[in-house]
RNA sequence: AGGAGCGUAGCUCAACGGCAGAGCACCGCGCUGUGGACGCGGUGGUUGCGGGUUCGAGUCCCGUCGCUCCUCCCA
């Protein structure tokens, strides 16, 4: 039996890569725009990181993350996110200590063992940001504002979308709020989902984003984490607002966002689609101020977020591909047509001639007839194809036809690269 | 992880339990060296895989793998 890829991690083909690459540009310059400069971390990192960094008890890394011994026994783990990743290297090479906000950016795939569907895949990719070094509530702002751009670059319309926002506040808020959120629910605890009674146990604010009925309907009105902020976490939040407000970004009060991940603080953002049915998140982030320590950092705060490749080209795809996606597609200007074997050496050097010369250009390598070749290279969308006869080639000549228009001209092999480019 | 549907040629899909087919694509010829049209011809299949029922299975049954969708979770 042939060998098949691995589940849930698909093959991206050449008549989609175009698209991908178009939307890592866009996406890459919005981020260099706004001051945010890339770094490359492994796919593969220790285990521990992620248990330590993202959290024992999300479902991330209790269910969803591939883990393997190495050889020599120590446990790794596919990176299933990045920000933890980030953060490591961001201590591991002391950026802290160049001073000033870290705003860094990556681009790559993550990896979730989970059952694969539309929009999600064993094997995604993800772009996002970090900035760490400033509880600045301007720069949670700054990020979202960023969120939107990106969205804007790539022509998807505001009223498309919707940025759902709260504050979950601080480890300090936390166990009171905790508290709070327990006194709430223990009442019904016999009505809850089996989940969400261990939930209640480990960590009640994830029964706020359960979607069994019953749950949602006894979280409805559950405490909301923003009347529970110490004054600090509530001055914060109130200021992101203004930011929000100053800079024309709508959002959505949603006090059941809480997100994932263990190691958010404060801000928590979603950017979702109205046109996206059940998985309608497009990008997720927040504030992580504990993180950095946490992985054996010097106190320092951060905010990011994270985004899904294969979901914005999902929303992208339902539209026509924009003409920047074609300037990726490179096609042959120049289509050879040696008519013999005879001429097979002359093609060869004149190709490599042409092609250092900048002259996208392309030959037949599958034998095919001339007629066949000619058909091929006109399909192809080359603008000329130059036919390679042993008469014009014993004259040191080319004959030169024009693929729109079918006119013909005889061309002297010396002259060959100033003639297409002048007629470029 | 649970539920539903679907796996036949490269692609889209036919075939009552009875000879595995069509369109598109591909290749060749018409045209020994010139176009996407047209005509003729051709290549292409372990019917996802493994069992079972049957004189006979693409079709029915069981298992398995994969895909799609839903639930859950999220990106």
């Amino acid at each position: 039996m042939r060998v098949e890829a691995v589940r849930g991690m698909p093959d991206i083909l050449p008549e989609e890569t175009p698209l991908w690459q178009y939307v890592e540009a866009e996406v890459r310059e919005a981020f260099a725009i706004y001051g945010y400069r890339e770094i490359r971390t492994p796919i593969v990192e220790r285990a521990e990181l992620f248990s330590r960094g993202v959290g024992e008890a999300t479902d991330i890394v209790h269910k969803e993350m591939y883990v393997f011994p190495d050889k020599k026994g120590q446990l790794l783990a596919l990176r299933p996110e990045a920000t933890a990743s980030v953060v490591r290297a961001y201590i591991e090479h002391g950026l802290h200590a160049r001073g000033g906000v870290a705003k860094l950016y990556y681009l790559g795939p993550m990896f979730r063992y989970e059952k694969p569907q539309k929009g999600r895949k064993r094997q995604f990719h993800q772009y996002g940001v970090e900035a760490i070094g400033s509880l600045d509530p301007a720069l949670d702002a700054e990020v979202i504002d960023l969120a939107w751009y990106i969205m804007e670059r790539l022509g998807l319309r505001r009223e498309g979308l919707f940025l759902r926002l709260n504050s979950i506040g601080c480890p300090e808020d936390r166990p009171r709020y905790r508290e709070a959120l327990r006194e709430h629910f223990v009442p019904h605890r016999e009505r809850l989902c089996p989940d969400c009674q261990r939930r209640l146990e480990e960590n009640p604010l994830r029964i706020l984003d359960c979607k069994v009925p019953t749950c949602q309907e006894i979280a409805r009105d559950a405490p909301r984490s923003v009347d529970y902020l110490c004054e600090g976490c509530r001055a914060h939040f109130r200021e992101l607002l203004g930011y929000l407000d100053a800079l024309g970004l709508a959002y959505e009060m949603d006090p059941k966002l809480v997100r994932g991940l263990d190691y958010y603080t404060r801000t928590v953002f979603e950017l979702a689609s109205r046109d996206l049915g059940a998985q309608d998140a497009l990008l997720g982030g927040g504030r992580y101020d504990g993180l950095v320590e946490a992985l054996g950092g010097p106190p320092t705060p951060g905010v990011g977020f994270a985004g899904g490749l294969e979901r914005l080209i999902l929303v992208l795809g339902v539209r026509e591909p924009p003409d920047k996606c074609f300037r990726l597609i490179h096609g042959p200007d120049v289509y050879l047509l040696p008519v013999g074997e005879g001429e097979k050496i002359e093609a060869l050097r004149i190709l490599a001639q042409l092609r250092r010369a900048g002259i996208p250009s392309d030959m037949d390598y599958a034998g095919r007839s001339l007629r066949k070749r000619l058909q091929a290279a006109a399909r192809s969308g080359a603008r000329c194809a130059l036919f390679l006869g042993e008469e014009e080639l014993s004259r040191g000549e080319v004959k030169a036809r024009d693929l729109a228009s079918g006119e013909e001209e005889y061309v002297p092999v010396g002259e060959l690269v100033d003639y297409l480019k002048r007629r470029g």
